[in-house]
DNA sequence: TTGAAAGCGGTACCAC
DNA sequence: GTGGTACCGCTTTCAA
């Protein structure tokens, strides 16, 4: 350490200064291009055994980490994977999807990239979001679970530096590359199979929780286009609080059906039970759909009948990332979409 | 446009560059320390209403979003708070914990920090995932649910800037600030509700689900810990897997038991519906407890008994990472703690 | 085989 | 009130 240095910390106690490249270059007595190159696996041909082994000696000694920002604005990229989740829907994260989210972060890194989960605010408009998402300058953005997604978004993270834009949920918006999960078909799958068993009176659980919005409106959407090739059908939605007080106001209203798809299978078991200690009989009174095809599901009397919901690969979608980043003449569209299919079991039996 | 931008640019569908604060300043016909005071609310006294209009209205054109990697590069701190989750843990979020880290989010967002949740990959050693944390240099870090974080870790991330290091979860590493959930209490509260009402033959279910060990190891040895005050208690480890077979296995080892805790509601759900398809009356034959109270504990029938944990409130938290942050002489030690209560309902009465 | 130096985008000090 | 400019840490071209 040379005298200025020495001086220009102040006391005894200050904290010691984060090591840079400069500072490992010092230590190891080279240039800081030379720790660059070594420390970035560039050193092939170019600089001796010797050397290297001394740079990365210096750099273990000093605990020397890399400056991922500093990096990131010389290289004009950033390796971040920006994956954002509405705040105030991370705690309904299914295992189904939470187990995708684990697995496509997994993925991500295996190609060099940091998937980060960023809870977006509810509040702002979606281009303020988009803006907080673009100060991050991530290589790419996934936004899941119906986050806020408009063309004007998508531009603004285009236009500052991101190279894809895909929405996993509902389809695109004009720019973004879509992963639908077509909730319609949730609801048209359960709705189909209640109503080829006979059942014509169904009612559709709508969840009173805000946010849940992008994916019971559509389910109850596709229930009611699947009920129109049924003369004589009838869908009726039925709001459900995630509460045993909501259930137990519920039971009536399903007096005059004969078929209810639940929204999932947790709203499934928790109007199951305020049915049951009503004394109403399922499947012989009304019968019952859930979704999501949970363990639970199979441990509910009667077993439920469930919609599963396939999701597409973590380990392709994240290939498309991959390729999207790198090969920016990709035309926008959608790219994967899952697909439903029914579990029946005794609750519609 | 001038001709040697325009010649700069190669083909006529070269994606359009990024509006940096420069091209602001040429646009506005100022430069770019104007600029910077007047979008950073530094330009009181300083600038013109006349100046801060223009650059406003060349900002706003140009679509220009500041880049948070040369602000923090230059500012020498990121605003970054990293909240580490194993990667093969994401789904086992518990409603509980995914509700406070979405709220903790909000809090940090705030303070003018930017939340993000980093799934730290299994493999590599403790050091290494610590490492790839402090590339992004962030302001703080939250591990959470068993993250690995050695004393080596933390001191990788204290000597890389990072201001804070706040380990959620078992006691903190050496260096690190706590927020202690006691696994241990969550054992012991539900062994001492058992045996306090008379059962001493207790089993304790110890999930095979690798990830979950920084749990069930610590609510084991609780149970073991309250059962030593009561003489002739006795507690024996019952390994299950997440599943039905598991389940329908673990029966028979539950013959010479009086009672249960089950881990946590989800296992004690799928025991207890082993139990009943067996034949074996809760609470008459065998106790069972839960822990987490979900709601699916009051669904259950019997209704389940069940450990409720208390987190401290996200803005707590929130307000903890901010006082760290700014104020370095704080010493590291435990924060907060998590309290355990039990809930009594029938599978246990 | 190594080093000097430019520059990524922003900030803030200092001079005008 | 406004502009010039040094610098944050790192990569990479070019020269030596």
């Amino acid at each position: 350490m040379n005298d200025r240095a020495r001086s220009a910390r102040s006391a005894q106690n200050a904290p010691a200064p984060t090591p840079t490249s400069a500072a490992v270059a010092r230590h190891a007595g080279v240039s800081r291009a030379t720790v660059s190159y070594v420390l970035n696996g560039q050193a092939a041909g170019k600089v001796s055994a010797a050397t290297q082994a001394k740079v990365k000696k210096a750099a273990r000694e000093l605990g020397y980490v890399p400056h991922a920002a500093a990096r990131s604005l010389r290289s004009g990229s950033s390796g971040l994977v920006l994956i954002a989740v509405p705040a105030d829907r991370v705690p309904a994260f299914g295992p189904l999807f939470s187990a995708f989210i684990a697995r496509f972060q997994t993925e991500l890194e295996r190609h060099g990239y940091t998937g980060v989960l960023h809870g977006a605010r509810a509040d702002g408009s979606p281009e303020d979001t988009a803006r907080a998402w673009a100060e991050l300058r991530p290589a790419a953005v996934l936004t899941t679970f119906g986050a806020p997604l408009t063309a004007d978004s998508v531009d603004i993270l285009l236009r500052s530096g991101t190279r894809a834009v895909l929405s996993f949920g509902p389809p695109p918006a004009p720019g973004a590359h879509g992963i639908t999960m077509d909730q319609e078909e949730i609801g048209a799958v359960a709705a189909a199979h209640l109503l080829s068993s006979g059942r014509r009176r169904l009612g559709v659980v709508v969840p009173r929780e805000r946010g849940l919005d992008p994916f019971s409106g559509p389910r109850l959407a596709g229930a009611r286009a699947a009920a129109r090739a049924f003369p004589g059908a009838a869908v009726t939605p039925l709001p459900l609080a995630y509460t045993e007080e909501s259930a137990a106001r519920l039971v009536a209203q399903t007096r005059e059906l004969d078929a209810v798809f639940a929204y999932n299978d947790e709203y499934a078991m928790l109007l199951m039970r305020a049915l049951q200690d009503a004394g109403v009989d399922i499947p012989g009174d009304l019968a019952v759909v859930g979704a999501d095809d949970l363990l639970l599901a199979r441990l509910l009397r009667p077993r439920l009948t469930s919609v599963r919901t396939r999701l597409p690969e973590p380990g392709e979608v994240a290939a498309l990332v991959d390729r999207l980043i790198s090969d920016s003449s990709v035309v926008p569209g959608e790219r994967f979409r899952s697909t439903a299919q029914i579990e029946v079991r005794e609750s519609s039996g």
